[in-house]
RNA sequence: GCCGGCUUAGCUCAGUUGGUAGAGCAGCUGAUUUGUAAUCAGCAGGUCAACGGUUCGAGUCCGUUAGCCGGCUCCA
């Protein structure tokens, strides 16, 4: 195990050792912690995953790719998949009769389409992707077949020595270093498999199409970077991405729902719409809410406070910072220091060094070490939460206790990772913590995950999966005894399948205080992102010494359940915009209703008739510019606004309004108190 | 953070082999007072991301930095 890394379990340990809390730790868990310095497995494991599981915000993990699936399972291709991997072959083939030092090394068909990774002194740059395309139809026409071939273990080696697997036989280079890294990947006694087309070679499992000429319709994508085998440490590829359909009319098809998809992008619309704006000098990563997505913003958090009023939620309010010693306790400091914003040295403790003349690494040292105090902006809430809870004496009759909270979080998320509102250094979760008994554990759950289920009802989104995330018997990374986990397990799997929607049970992927539910949807460009969750955990409470007193009348610790429906407040929106193409159902919509008067004759009329409105209730505006009626209702439809009134002579005259929905055009005239009651009802009712 | 690409007016983009910036939309002003997706005219708007270099001369070539985009890695 890393040096550094014993050293900073070490010095945690001991912290909690020292600390008052330790007195209240599980025996099994203070032996497990105590032990595990010494442990190759335990401690690494169990604080990485509690780092990649615990956050509500998670994206979702890739498949291990080095996970090698079995010879079956790989030919268990949709035919679709099986062109497109062909295709990777034609476009390895191109590329290694363009650059012949080409190393080539993975190369699947993924959703929607393929990819290759290979080594290569030349950078792939867009401006190749016609000359390689040209090729790979060079190579279509050229109508090559695709053989199977079995080889000894023997044979496949050394045709990777010889560069010719994975390379181009004819013209043999250096060894095929990736193919002979997967050759040693296959067990012993599986058969090794390559394919031929015309001169190039390739290990690979198939299956493949016929014929070249089969791969015709593709396109190339994009060029990336990857890491061999996912991993940091063997290198960095080139990831040249394309796509392929059985005929030119899917192509096309296909290119053309990308090109309406990337019209829904949050980050363009957010702009359009005057939702948000995030600012160079402000910080990468910050949103800035508008006039118009903060009005989205509230709508949201008004629906989900009314939620939480009906199931006995109560509201807290904390602040955005927190001591150090709030972070030590609950286990996030210093051990995520890289992906927290710098911790707020307390002014003495700055004034002390400064006369010292310390260095900053002293004061870095010392905040992590805990001699020195400070202030940490706050990157989760649970701890604030934990001490509201903690600041009373609880019976089991007072349970459970359900703390809610539109949570401001901030974390120091790589630069590379930020993107528009989908991941974000500051955020705010729609958060709530519940402390309840083992009992109501089951009950509690079933009520959190009824509540994500209803958020999503509520605004059509039907499109998400549900992921279970369970431990892994066989590891021993997990704390808590197995009677808690069997029992929490069993709670969640019950949950989940009240939830009458499909739903993955994933081993190993628990997090290490306790198994959890998450609700998975894509963004426009296919990116899963993870929004609501709900995790048990029996570790929080230990760590902070929570208690009850049982019907026995003696202590127990309480079980925490965290859960966000939302995930994050920005999150959520941008992938609001994105499904609902900034259409928000009227309810949601910043701007309801836009009066439009046919002339300055009318606008008269347009004020008495916006003022009836506003005093519903009504979000609304008047267009009051020069404008003819046609550009007019241009503008309110290219602003999304659900519905447009048009008032002219005959309107004022009759006392009606002609109404005009954003997507239904013309729905005729009808009295303005008819409209007010029929928009007000569709606002209170929250219809899509 | 890593690899690659990009950065010209508020937005979308032109800008030949280096010869000191253009359009449309938006904005503003004026005219127009209009019946269901764009009325007309004028005006204004730019240290060509920033900094440094090559050159008689740089939006254009080279370097550094920042931001954005696509991946990778990551996401307590």
């Amino acid at each position: 195990m890393d040096q550094a890394v014993i050293k900073r379990m070490v010095s945690v340990q001991r912290h909690e050792l020292e600390s008052e809390i330790t007195g209240l730790m599980t025996e099994a868990v203070l032996l497990k912690l105590m032990t595990s310095a010494s442990s190759t497995s335990f401690p690494v494991r169990a604080w990485h995953t509690f780092r990649v599981d615990h956050a509500p915000q998670c994206g979702f993990p890739l498949p291990a790719m080095n996970e090698r699936k079995t010879l079956d399972e790989r030919q268990q291709m949709t035919d679709l998949e099986r062109l497109r991997h062909s295709c990777a072959h034609v476009m390895a083939t191109a590329i290694l009769r363009i650059w012949p030092d080409a190393q080539f090394a993975y190369g699947p068909p993924v959703e929607n389409g393929f990819y290759y990774d290979f080594d290569m002194k030349h950078r792939i740059t867009p401006d190749d992707f016609e000359k390689i395309e040209a090729e790979m139809k060079k190579i279509a026409k050229e109508n090559q077949k695709f053989e199977y071939k079995a080889i000894s273990r023997d044979e496949a080696k050394a045709m990777a020595e010889s560069g010719r697997l994975g390379g181009l036989s004819e013209r043999p280079g250096n060894p095929s270093r990736f193919k002979l890294d997967l050759i040693d990947k296959i067990p012993e006694g599986e058969e090794i498999s390559c394919f031929q087309n015309g001169e190039f070679i390739d290990l690979c499992a198939g299956p493949h199409v016929g014929y070249t000429s089969k791969c015709k319709n593709v396109k190339l994508m994009s060029v990336s970077s990857s890491f061999y085998l996912g991993d940091e440490s063997k290198g960095q590829l080139q990831r040249l991405y394309g796509t392929a359909f059985e005929n030119k009319e899917l192509l096309e098809e296909h290119l053309n729902r990308l090109e309406e998809a990337k019209k829904r992008d949050h980050r363009r619309l957010g702009r359009e719409l005057g939702l948000f704006h995030i600012d160079e000098m402000v910080g990468q990563g910050l949103v800035l809410w508008k006039p118009k997505g903060a009005l989205v913003r509230r709508a949201l958090q008004d629906f989900i406070t009314a939620e939480l009023d009906k199931q006995g939620y109560s509201q807290v309010f904390t602040p955005h910072i927190g001591k150090l010693e709030l972070y030590r306790t609950s286990g996030h400091f210093p051990f995520y220091q890289e992906s927290q914003y710098p911790a707020i040295a307390e002014r003495d403790v700055l004034e002390k060094l400064a006369d010292e003349d310390a260095s900053c690494a002293t004061l870095v040292n010392g905040l992590s070490d805990g001699t020195y105090e400070g202030y940490l902006l706050k990157p989760m809430n649970c701890p604030h939460h934990i001490k509201i809870y903690a600041s009373d004496h609880h019976s089991y009759r007072d349970l459970p206790v359900r703390l809610a909270e539109f949570g401001t979080v901030y974390r120091w998320e790589q630069s590379g990772e930020l993107g528009g509102m989908t991941r974000v250094r500051g955020f705010t979760q729609d958060d709530a913590h519940l402390f309840c008994t083992p009992e109501q554990v089951a009950q509690e759950v079933t009520g959190c995950l009824d509540l994500v289920k209803t958020v999503l009802k509520t605004l059509g989104m039907h499109e998400y999966r549900v992921r279970l995330s369970l431990r892994d018997p066989d590891s021993d990374k997990y704390v808590g005894s197995p009677e808690n986990w069997d029992k929490a397990e069993a709670a969640l799997r019950d949950a989940v399948q009240t939830l009458g929607v499909e739903y993955t049970e994933e081993i190993g992927e628990a997090a290490f205080y306790g198994p959890k539910i998450d609700f998975v949807v894509k963004d426009v460009i296919g990116r899963d992102w993870q929004l609501g969750t709900v995790q048990v955990d029996y570790n929080l409470p230990v760590r902070f010494g929570l208690s009850y007193v049982g019907a026995d009348n003696q202590p127990h610790i309480p079980v925490m359940i965290h859960r966000a429906p939302f995930g994050s407040m920005e999150r959520f929106t941008g992938l609001l915009i994105e499904h609902f193409e900034g259409k928000f159902p009227t309810w949601l919509a910043p701007e309801q209703v836009r009066i439009l008067p046919i002339s300055e004759k009318t606008l008269d009329h347009a004020e008495a008739a916006a003022a009836k409105l506003a005093d519903a209730g009504v979000r609304l505006t008047v267009d009051r510019t020069s404008d003819k009626i046609g550009a007019k209702i241009r503008n309110a439809r290219l602003d999304r606004v659900p519905y447009m009134l048009v008032i002219g002579q005959r309107e004022a005259d009759e006392g009606t309004v002609s109404v005009r929905h954003r997507d239904k055009d013309d729905l005729g005239a009808k009295p303005l108190d008819e409209f007010i009651a029929e928009i007000t009802a569709e606002i209170r009712s929250r219809s899509l």
